[in-house]
DNA sequence: TCATTTTTTTAGACGTGACTAAATTAAAGT
DNA sequence: ACTTTAATTTAGTCACGTCTAAAAAAATGA
């Protein structure tokens, strides 16, 4: 019923490859994301297997089953409220929560979580602009798109980052840009492919690298 | 410098053996407390002694070194500081919150812990009435006694228990002793060796195995 | 298609923290 | 003081989750 802590970090990791559960997840992607060499994970993934948690075959990569994405959910559910928790409540920062949630969303204890929800209002969504599953492990997809795919000229509202990384939140502190902030592109220079952005009156440049890891929202 | 989560639970159950480090601790008494065999015991003793979180000495039992009685007592802090932030804003009552902060004391972030103490406003004692360690691991020793200890017609205030069990504190909810409850021993019976006391203006009778789990002090 | 490269798996090992069974040391009792 | 009992340690094993090196399968490309 219950899983460890690295049975718990290997279906995160392989639900945030593949959200949807539209394709097969690679055994060196998973790797990657895990930190980990692929011997290792092919060995998890056996066991994950065994546990019907994801469908293995030899070769094929994996794919999570309705059992093991609502493991992964509820986990992703912890990470998400107790991030909140922490800036809402702690005076800790967005770029500051991600390595603390990360031990956090192991511990296990259904009533503490529940009663978290509650004790934060029931909320819908993470400091990063993630949307929060609830106890069932049901999450709301939103329909968001990357600034850097962003029509020219089209008003947009930020709703979340892509690149979660203190150096990256650290960043758009600096360019005051946060979740709500009113973005829109105006061009694209052909040099460095970077953007020239319009927000709240006045117009910036970010990288294309920055631009490709903001979410927005079309008003 | 951080050390792992089952050092953490030898250093905490040593330190609950003898918090005063007035004697050393038997291997055999660690061993109960932990639920573990001896010889696992002995494991970890070297090992923390190669840490020098304590004095270790074949065939000598062993005591905490300062920097063993610290790391032991800002695990405790956790506990404790998570114990009363359950009660208060999670709807926790005090025979559930035990469990759970098991596992929330292993959580390694000073950030965390610091700024949960001042969200709770700096609390004194968790919901048990044991004293909470402040960040440098410095603890306030209170002068309580065993209601079994207690002179008869003695007015005392309950400040805490000796034996946290779920089991014991649901009883206690039942007897409707809770911490500052006012009690004094009237006589004790000398068939079963029950203690009838009195307690807001109401006397009722508590078995032995009672008695010697309170703790009071004197007004 | 067939050789080369990349991906994945197997085989064997290691550290941690536990265990059992056997050996050793300390404590207790006569 | 010597024997018996209890406590403690040693030796060897095991599960978990990781690793490296080698083998096998799949993908790629000339």
């Amino acid at each position: 019923m219950s899983h460890s802590l690295s049975e718990e970090n290997y279906l995160k990791a392989i639900y945030h490859l593949h959200p949807k559960m539209e394709a097969s997840v690679s055994t060196t992607a998973i790797a990657k994301q895990i930190g980990a060499q692929p011997s290792s994970v092919t060995d998890m993934l056996k066991k994950l297997g065994d546990k019907s948690l994801l469908d293995y075959q030899k070769y094929r990569g994996v794919r999570l089953t309705e059992k093991g994405q609502k493991a992964a959910l509820l986990v992703i559910r912890k990470h998400r409220l107790w991030e909140l928790f922490m800036v809402r409540h702690l005076n800790f920062s967005w770029d500051e929560v991600h390595v603390v949630a990360e031990q956090l969303e192991h511990i296990q204890s259904e009533k503490l979580v529940d009663e978290l929800d509650f004790f934060l209002g029931y909320p819908s969504h993470d400091p990063h602009g993630d949307p929060i599953p609830n106890r069932k492990g049901f999450i709301k997809s939103t329909v968001k798109v990357l600034l850097s795919d962003l029509e020219f000229e089209t008003p947009s509202i930020c709703v979340g980052v892509k690149d979660s990384s203190a150096a990256f939140l650290k960043q758009l502190d600096k360019l005051n840009i946060g979740l709500g902030t009113c973005i829109k592109t105006v061009q694209r220079e052909d040099y460095d492919c970077s953007l020239l952005i319009q927000k709240d009156d006045v117009s910036c440049l970010v990288s294309s690298q920055i631009a490709a890891n903001i979410y927005v929202k079309i008003q």
